[in-house]
RNA sequence: GAAUCAUGCC
């Protein structure tokens, strides 16, 4: 069951879903990861209608889904950017007693937002315990609805928390900076990342040169650039 | 302990 789950994950990656499908059918015995790699090819490659429709088959063999089935299907959800099927699904999350403080906390709120339900994004990141995923989910929430200033505003929140920011935190928030064209809260941000040791992470280094860029600092983002290149 | 997995940029 493991060396068949692996096929059929490596076949699903590669995006040959055929062959995937294949071996997920004629697996004799199949556990939650087998599900789970047979949603994620179809998720991973854009076929929404598959995902569903094996996530019907599940109910009706009668598998619980996991917290990772539902991180999957969100993702879907948010992909297709279909509200109401989306808030069925979540639904059904509440309903099977799976928890927000993992994995699918920051799903469902990635899912609201790319559906464009802000406030239902933001309703769920302000009423459950939230792990670090779910509070960048957020931030961007806010960036792509529109609001930046409370993208930045969320990003002060962290900061004084104490909660330590990640790679995916910086980038989005520098794009926060970038879109606001706003190098006062850009210089603050990099001195944060710079107290994190993160200036040469390479996904940082880009965000700050494209941040600079857009604020019109090209001399910044030059030396930046440079400088990950002299290090990469 | 690397068979499945969420949030960002390209």
């Amino acid at each position: 069951i493991v060396i068949e789950t692996a096929l059929l994950n490596m076949y699903g990656k590669c995006g040959n879903l055929e062959k995937g499908r294949a071996i997920f059918d004629r697996m004799l015995n199949r556990n939650m990861y087998s599900w789970n790699a047979m949603l994620t090819a179809y998720a991973q490659h854009g076929y929404g209608e598959e995902v569903f429709e094996l996530f019907e088959l599940m109910k009706q063999q009668c598998i619980r889904p996991d917290r990772i089935t539902f991180a999957t299907i969100l993702t879907a959800c948010a992909a297709l950017a279909t509200l109401t099927t989306g808030r069925i699904i979540h639904a059904t999350v509440i309903e099977s007693g799976v928890c927000l403080d993992n994995v699918v906390g920051s799903a469902v709120v990635n899912m609201y937002s790319k559906c464009g339900s802000l406030e239902d994004a933001f309703r769920i990141f302000y009423t459950h315990e939230m792990n670090l995923a779910a509070w960048n989910a957020m931030i961007i929430a806010f960036s792509d609805n529109g609001y930046q200033k409370e993208a930045l505003h969320l990003f002060r929140w962290m900061d004084l928390k104490g909660m330590d920011a990640d790679e995916v935190t910086f980038v989005g928030i520098l794009s926060v900076c970038a879109n606001l064209a706003d190098s006062v809260e850009g210089i603050w941000i990099h001195r944060r990342i710079v107290d994190r040791g993160m200036e040469f992470n390479y996904s940082v280094g880009n965000a700050l040169v494209n941040m600079y860029s857009k604020c019109g600092n090209l001399e910044d983002a030059h030396y930046i650039f440079d400088k990950l290149h002299e290090r990469n």
